[in-house]
DNA sequence: GGGACAATAT
DNA sequence: TATATTGTCC
């Protein structure tokens, strides 16, 4: 790892503790390679994507970038379409990132062909101001996962309510109902770990037991959960105004589950995990408008 | 209206 | 299984 690559013929000033914990250019698959083994396609009869050279690569890559620079401009707010940073961004670092062993798990994503009888009902809408869309389910991703955690914990947990862990989050399509919900098993986690009190990440929970617990929600439990708290000690933070860094991130909705990309949309964002599997038709980008 | 929570649906 | 939705209570 490690090695600073300046291949960015633009000048942007790099944030680099955005970088930490990113995979680096080599844990990727290069762009010039197919996704999908040549063997494994035929195998499915799949006929394989027309050859990439490296410089249809760069020349795509190319085009995306100038087309957001002119289109985006340096301006702030984008809407979701495609907001793809050509620096790669990240928050925070992720101090143990404690990976059983070298390999890369791969896992290759089957999507079953089934035709989806999709009765696509009155779904249909091109109309940003028509609310009636309905969106894909939200995936909550370690990094999304983190992010609520923190804002949280920021909040505390006293004042840690959907409306304004969604506000703090400041995540483009993320809804009211999303973060409820969310927030609602994650209480549900914290109560069994006080319960405990002891550490025992169960194996559930993956999202949950990757990401620490801050102190500050171990706030007054108030008995509830069952004894024996731990520790006494919190710090109250009082609810902050602006409290993070907004790094603009969308949610995007319903790429298209579809091994290949089709128009060269290149998710990334808050991380390659900002995805939305499910059926999205047609257009998968773009929330928009909402709220 | 909004939050917590449980039950239920997808 | 994970997330969404709904219903009820506060």
């Amino acid at each position: 790892m490690g090695e600073e690559v300046k291949n960015y013929s633009h000048d942007t000033e790099r944030v680099t503790e955005w970088e930490i914990g990113l995979p680096t250019a080599d844990d990727l698959t290069p762009l010039s390679q197919p996704l999908i083994p040549p063997e494994l396609a035929s195998a499915f009869s799949i006929s394989p994507e027309p050859y990439r050279t490296l410089l249809d690569v760069n020349r795509a890559s190319n085009d995306t970038i100038s087309a957001l620079r002119s289109g985006g401009g340096g301006g702030g707010s984008q809407t979701l379409s495609a907001v793809i940073e050509p620096d790669e961004e990240e928050e925070e670092e992720e101090p143990d990132r404690e990976n059983g062993s070298g390999t890369e798990c791969k896992k290759l994503r089957r999507l079953d062909s089934a035709e989806d009888a999709d009765s696509n009902m009155q779904n249909n809408n091109d109309d940003p101001s028509s609310r009636s869309v309905k969106r894909p389910r939200l995936v909550w991703t370690p990094q999304l996962h983190k992010r609520f955690v923190d804002v949280v914990a920021h909040l505390g947990i006293k004042n840690a309510v959907p409306k304004t862990i969604m506000q703090l989050m400041n995540v483009e399509g993320l809804t009211r109902e999303n973060v409820a919900s969310h927030l609602q098993k994650y209480r549900l986690y914290l109560k069994r770990m006080q319960g405990l009190s002891n550490e025992g990440p169960s194996s559930s929970d993956q999202l949950f037991a990757s990401t620490p617990v801050p102190q500050s929600l171990h706030d007054s439990g108030g008995g509830g959960g069952g004894g024996g708290g731990t520790s006494g000690g919190h710090s109250h933070h009082a609810p902050i105004p602006m409290p993070y860094p907004p790094p603009h991130m969308m949610a995007m909705l319903g790429m298209p589950h579809n091994g290949f990309n089709n128009g060269g949309f290149q998710q990334r964002d808050w991380s390659s995990g900002f995805s939305y599997p499910h059926h999205a038709h047609g257009h998968g980008i773009t929330p928009s408008g909402d709220k």
